[in-house]
DNA sequence: ACAACGATTGAACAACCATTCAATTGAATA
DNA sequence: TATTCAATTGAATGGTTGTTCAATCGTTGT
């Protein structure tokens, strides 16, 4: 593909070989999209650490805003991107909505990321 | 801490216990932070496509850029950042700069991304 | 020394995002 | 039914960030 090249690079590909074969086995942008919105959820140091409180213990808005110093509303603000990317669930009781994870991977998530940094 | 909660939060908390139990569990703040901006890493796609790039093959910077379709500055801009955070390393040859991954991590969480939005 | 070329850099701009604030919803209770 | 309270919502704001563009660096070959 020489058109395509030149539209975004101006020099030669040094291993076309190489960039054909990786092609060739690499999912659709599509599938990065999501995976990377995935990630996004983790990206940020408050839904960090309303993940990690979720993973030691179902809890209530207000419990959370007081765990983290910080607001019932940003909490919730928060608690909404987790709950549109389905990694938590909540239960109604009442005035109280307790919240909780929804998938399994999170807790192995945590454990590759404190891998990493612990280095 | 009566004061704390009044400071962020208009609401008695409804389980106090909960709330000490997961504080005593919890790590220190900065901690979260460098987890947060670990897993920034992996939260925008571009990045995402050059560490699944750089997991199939060691590639240089205009083998990226040919591969995604983008400039050099854009992905090199973007290695920088990956550089930063000690995700890929480099090996300049010549003029050419190979850039592979640093990580033996990241295979594991590309996994584990995938199984999340595989549902 | 100079030209060619892969890669990096910094400034600028637009798009995105986290928090705040004020208002509102929905459920329980008196 | 009116009040209370946990939670949600939307607009506004300040800060962050990804890409572009032009200029520059560093290495090779002439």
């Amino acid at each position: 593909m020489p058109e395509d090249r030149q539209l975004v690079c101006d020099c030669d590909v040094i291993h076309s070989e190489v960039v054909e074969k990786v092609r060739e086995m690499t999912p659709a942008n599509e599938d990065f999209y999501f995976l990377a919105n995935f990630f996004k959820m983790f990206s940020d140091s408050t839904r960090v650490r309303v993940l990690w409180a979720l993973n030691c213990s179902e809890m209530c808005v207000c419990d959370l805003a007081v765990l983290l110093n910080m607001t019932k509303s940003a909490i919730s603000h928060q608690l909404k991107s987790l709950r549109l990317a389905k990694l938590v669930k909540y239960n109604k009781i009442g005035k109280v909505v307790y919240y909780s994870l929804a998938d399994d991977h999170i807790k192995d998530i945590f454990e590759k990321g404190f891998e990493h940094i612990n280095e």
